[in-house]
RNA sequence: CGGGGUGUAGCGCAGCGGCUAGCGCGCAUGGUUUGGGACCAUGAAGUCGGUGGUUCGAAUCCACUCACCCCGACCA
């Protein structure tokens, strides 16, 4: 079963979605739902069983939970803000509403609270394999965001922190095996817990160019962070003593660049006012010109769940004077301050009135912040904050994510133990994610030329492609039969491509395929007895003989692990 | 949510007031081919996304609706 396509789909808007539909491994059924065809399946069933294996071997007990959850579990968790429009949810005949797991955090915690009574019940690592829903504001890249998806959830449960950290160090090697098994190279960041909530986190990416998310490394130590997290030091601007305070005339210049050619100064001698609606507040965010506001740090120092960038409207009713907008002078709105602000003197700023900018302006001298805090973006080039080396920035998607909860679910859906001197305390938890959806086709973006997929041999849905050429030939087709009887016999996974095609038409759908190893016998190579072999990432062929070939393959395959 | 775009055969597209709706790929049958997407012949396949309107006449114009795709949040 399965067509491949020699066009790709219409709708296909990245290299894994055009080849998981031309491969035939993938179908869509709606936005950001997918079936996955037998071919698909299988190296997702490749993928399944290492991540099962590894969580096996770390001490994890796998579980099933229901996709249908009760509100009432959301309401006592006091997630439902963050989760938002993103849940799914459905009614029943009695018109009661439920949810579409997004996640199943809730469900587990109320699961083993209620069998967890004392520390000697503690550690458990639960999790599972099962599909999950989410209704993302906007699904795409075929199987990387989707709203129906597979993932596999370890929650570790633990009576202090020093075995939460046992856990948590117990999973981030399971990943870094599980990834190194999965012939996929991921590197580990530090990251933003997001609407998860909880304390320390870190991501495992796979570097791509096409990736959505901007990671900052340092090459010349540990350091690695998504973008939504890292810091980097921040250059100072010049350090002079503050002048006095002067108006001038700006008509029309509004950007930072604008203003700064015409004043002549840099972009680190200006403050930038951008603004933000909160919760429903309006936010006035003050920051050093040459910098950006990090969406993710401003949040969480708001501490708030909803977060927009103000709309014009919104500007115009909070009282704000778009273009020519300072903290200077301004009363009845809440101002946040990155710290590069104070990192330089005699600012060029807005002057709250139409057309005019200020000169000299100095903090705190002429303005005061509510919160000053680190909430720019970091930037490639500037110093790394562990080894002062310049840092990189590359992109990357995330196919994993672990997380140190803490005890905030555990409180809120009561799930305590008795410790050795009898006092009652909440579990601690964490949780450790993996996509599969979106690690197969990350693969697939990392692993690819123009022909092609190029499959990591352990995901491969199959090991070797074999195709016979001519095989109307009596001779080819019964070689090639029993070479395929031979094959599968002694375990290895042979796509068999026996289709009466012409060589071109097979060639070009197992370089779209992408198996590892291709095997190929016709009347040419039969005259030797015996066939070509080539792997897939290479461009060298080699013939060997049809004796002793099952054990030759399976040298190659082994050695190729 | 805002903005834009597209729905015509399994896939990719053309047709954009004039009556029997086309092309390429794929599919079926027969024949010639067989080491990098072969060729000839014949053939099957379409409620032109849906509903309502305008018109002698609608795939084509209008309205509504549904589906799918893309873009957007440093502009202050």
């Amino acid at each position: 079963m399965g067509r491949t396509l020699k066009e790709a789909p219409s709708d296909a808007d990245c290299v894994s979605h055009s080849y998981l539909v031309r491969s035939g491994m993938v179908q869509q059924v709606m936005t950001g739902v997918y079936s996955l065809l037998p071919l698909g399946w299988r190296t997702f069933r490749k993928i399944e069983n290492i991540i099962r294996e590894e969580m096996d071997a770390a001490g994890g007990q796998e579980l099933m939970m229901p996709s249908l959850q009760p509100m009432e579990l959301w309401e006592k968790s006091g997630r439902l803000p963050s989760f938002d429009k993103t849940l799914f949810t459905v009614r029943d005949r009695k018109d009661h509403i439920m949810a579409l797991g997004p996640t199943h955090e809730e469900v587990i915690t109320n699961l083993v609270g209620r069998i967890v009574q004392s520390y000697r019940d503690l550690p458990q690592l639960p999790y599972q394999i099962q599909n999950k829903f989410r209704d993302e504001p906007r699904p795409r890249g075929g199987l990387l965001r989707v709203r129906e998806f597979f993932m596999k959830d370890l929650y570790s449960f633990d009576a202090d922190e020093d075995g939460l950290d046992e856990s948590y160090r117990k999973m981030v090697q399971a990943y870094k095996n599980i990834y190194r098994r999965c012939g996929l190279p991921a590197v580990m960041v530090e990251a933003d817990s997001g609407a998860i909530g909880g304390k320390a986190s870190h991501e495992f990416m796979l570097l791509v160019e096409s990736g959505e998310d901007e990671i900052i490394f340092c090459p010349k130590c540990e350091y690695a962070a998504n973008m939504e997290k890292a810091t980097s030091i921040k250059p100072a601007g010049k350090a002079e003593d503050p002048l006095a305070v002067e108006e001038v005339s700006t008509p029309g210049l509004k950007s930072i660049e604008e203003v700064a050619g015409f004043l002549n100064v840099k972009a680190d001698q200006t403050l930038k006012s951008v603004f933000y609606v909160c919760d429903g507040q309006v936010i006035f965010v003050v920051i050093r010109g040459d910098f950006e506001v990090n969406e993710t740090k401003l949040k969480n120092v708001l501490k708030c769940t909803e977060m927009h960038m103000a709309t014009e409207a919104e500007v115009q009713e909070a009282g704000i004077v778009a273009g020519y907008a300072s903290a200077i002078g301004l009363k009845g709105i809440k101002i946040v301050a990155d710290d590069s602000i104070k990192l330089g003197s005699n600012f060029v700023a807005g002057a709250n009135k139409p057309d005019t900018h200020l000169k000299n302006v100095n903090f705190p001298r002429d303005f005061n912040a509510d919160i000053v805090a680190d909430i720019a973006k970091a930037r490639a080039g500037d110093p790394c904050p562990k080894c002062q080396g310049p840092v990189k920035i590359e992109r990357g998607i995330e196919v994993g994510h672990v997380f140190k909860l803490g005890t905030f679910l555990s409180e809120r859906l009561g799930a305590y133990f008795l410790d050795k001197d009898g006092n009652s305390k909440p579990i601690i938890m964490g949780c450790y994610g993996i996509g599969l959806g979106r690690l197969l086709a990350a693969a697939i973006e990392q692993n690819h030329d123009d022909k092609g997929i190029i499959w990591p041999l352990p995901i491969a849905p199959y090991q070797v492609y074999l195709c016979s050429i001519k095989a109307d030939d009596a001779n080819v087709a019964a070689k090639a039969e029993k070479l395929y009887n031979d094959l599968t016999a002694a375990g290895i996974e042979v796509l068999f491509d026996d289709r009466p095609e012409s060589p071109g038409v097979k060639f070009n759908d197992a370089d779209l395929i992408g198996l590892p190893l291709r095997i190929v016998i016709s009347p040419r190579t039969l005259k030797d007895n015996g066939v070509e072999v080539k792997w897939r990432k290479d461009k060298e062929t080699r013939n060997l003989p049809l004796e002793g070939l099952i054990e030759a393959v399976k040298g190659l395959l082994d050695k190729a692990v």
